[in-house]
DNA sequence: CTTTCTTATACTCCATATGAGCATAAATCC
DNA sequence: GGATTTATGCTCATATGGAGTATAAGAAAG
């Protein structure tokens, strides 16, 4: 094999950047959206950029005016159904998650639980999952042909979102919705895009293209993260209460946490302090307000903010 | 910004694969060399690939006629100084980490550790990091100029490599390898590359361009995926006695772990399960041949081999 | 054939982490 | 001033993980 680099044969090759860029509004976990809700914001990878991150930090300064905190990257496709049919153009789409605090209500940043539905427990197991998906699964299961498919299609749909006794793992982002692509409950397999239609209800919000699957995949990569790396903090505002901490947790993992052991937790961890000032803008008892330490990125890069989980 | 995909303007783009191939050879953590071992197999994407993975899986087969295991995305780099000089070429490489059970003694299998002397820690600590790697490092931290700079050196290389009092942590491959880059320390921060020079016992044995990078990257997600999914099972051969799979992991991880608490792991997790036979092959008291239950990949997407790993 | 060595395997012990809940404190709202 | 709400401190039971002791079963040495 030689090492020199290759020029690609036929038609031209075209790099595409695509962020998923998260801010907490309001509580709600929220990306950034164009067109009205159906895409993710993306943009060529232009020639003049020295990395691909500086290039998506570039362009997304000059579109959003925000500044882009925490910046990781997510998954290259290159797929061939992801060309624009009949051209012979070949894109390879680099995506990347972003951290933000949004700040000013500008449009564009929609809950992401508009685009998954399911995915928010926070008050308790959406209806909409025993109501409509979970029937519709199983008819799915059933029509698996003859032998041993329909039970392991329902094995997979029972793991992935929490039936017959399995417990909810909110990790599993990307695989609930790849089931439900699977089995054709989403619009995006039949490339009818966004909408209002009834089964938005349903299904969620569909995207453009792959784009709602590169969200999943943001979504999944983040609810991972926050429970071993204090990137929560990249989301909040510079001084915060334990309460406000623990609610952009929540939103981002789409279920709650024990009170009392999630300040143990972040105390205990040391990735707090008091910044001697407190707040009566909560209601009740005023609450003091923290800063992060931000010695503790230096400090343990393994430091993590682990997730003290309702047993259900 | 428009969803279009765009045509890159200067210059033309090519996309290239580069693969960390692991197995576990004769218990060491190998990894497949080209070039007499300067550098990773890496290869055009060629147009006609459906998707990148089966292009990377479609060209390691043709190469080295192994099986591939498990195949997993590890980075998409696009630096500009990656173009070869004068080329107006832009290279996007894609690196893939894949794991496989090397059977044949094929040559292009090499130690992982031959590249990162320093990150074998199974006897210990090596001497090499005491004996030459702190004075350097030392060195270079003083050499930061003035005010803080020194101290926020010394730290940073305290951390990643586990001094003053700091524990050793074997993710941290890639930390420590730019680390010693920015320091100097490697030659392929001087374009010098390969060679049996004096100093490749110090700095370990050097590969093209930023090869030996995306090496420590793979091995950095290897020796952070064992803790949590059962991959290590993708190197092993179908029948293995449970010190087999310890040395294994411990290869991998470059430490060693508890025995009996690495056995109770394994089997409270249900893993494995027992294949009746015994072998007398490992000297000592027979030891029971065990298989790996596949269906623990259904089972928990979550499941995992963690480490016990040893306090220092 | 007994001793010795080596590896395999079964248990015990203890410190810490984690899920869960009770109790009290300090504000606001009527 | 009592009800309500949020903040915060503390206890308890259990699970987990690091570490060590003890015993078993073979091969090799003598």
């Amino acid at each position: 094999m030689p090492e020199t680099t290759t020029v690609s044969l036929a038609g031209a090759i075209a790099v595409d950047l695509i962020a998923v860029l998260v801010a907490v509004v309001n509580g709600s976990p929220s990306v950034l959206t164009v067109q009205n809700g159906d895409a993710l914001p993306s943009g060529p990878f232009e020639d003049a950029h020295r990395s691909l991150q500086t290039g998506l930090r570039i362009w997304v300064e000059e579109q959003t005016h925000h500044p882009l905190g925490y910046v990781e990257q997510l998954y290259t496709f290159a797929d061939r159904d992801r060309s624009a049919a009949g051209s012979s153009q070949r894109v390879i789409s680099i995506s990347y998650l972003g951290l933000t605090r949004e700040t000013r209500g500008e449009v564009g940043w929609r809950s992401w639980y508009d685009y998954f539905p399911w995915e928010d427990h926070r008050d308790g197991p959406p209806v909409v999952i025993a109501e409509h998906l979970v029937p519709r699964l199983r008819d799915w299961a059933q029509a698996g042909g003859t032998a041993a498919l329909p039970e392991e299609r329902w094995r997979r749909c029972a793991f992935a979102f929490g039936l017959d006794g399995a417990a909810w793992n909110e990790e599993l982002v990307l695989q609930r919705y790849e089931l439900l692509y699977e089995a054709a409950l989403v619009p995006e397999r039949v490339r009818e895009t966004g909408g209002q239609s009834d089964a938005t209800r349903i299904s969620g919000r569909a995207m453009t293209g792959d784009h709602r699957r590169i969200l999943a995949t943001g979504i999944a990569r983040l609810r991972a993260k926050i429970k071993y790396r204090p990137v929560v903090f990249e989301l909040m505002q510079p001084a915060f209460t334990l309460l406000q901490l623990q609610r952009a947790v929540e939103a981002l993992a789409g279920r709650l946490v024990h009170k009392q052991n999630f300040r143990r937790l972040i105390e205990q961890q040391e990735l707090v302090e008091e910044t001697g000032v407190t707040t009566s803008d909560t209601g009740g008892r005023p609450a003091k307000l923290f800063r992060f330490r931000h010695a503790v990125l230096a400090e343990r890069a393994a430091a993590g903010t682990k997730l003290p989980l309702t047993r259900a």
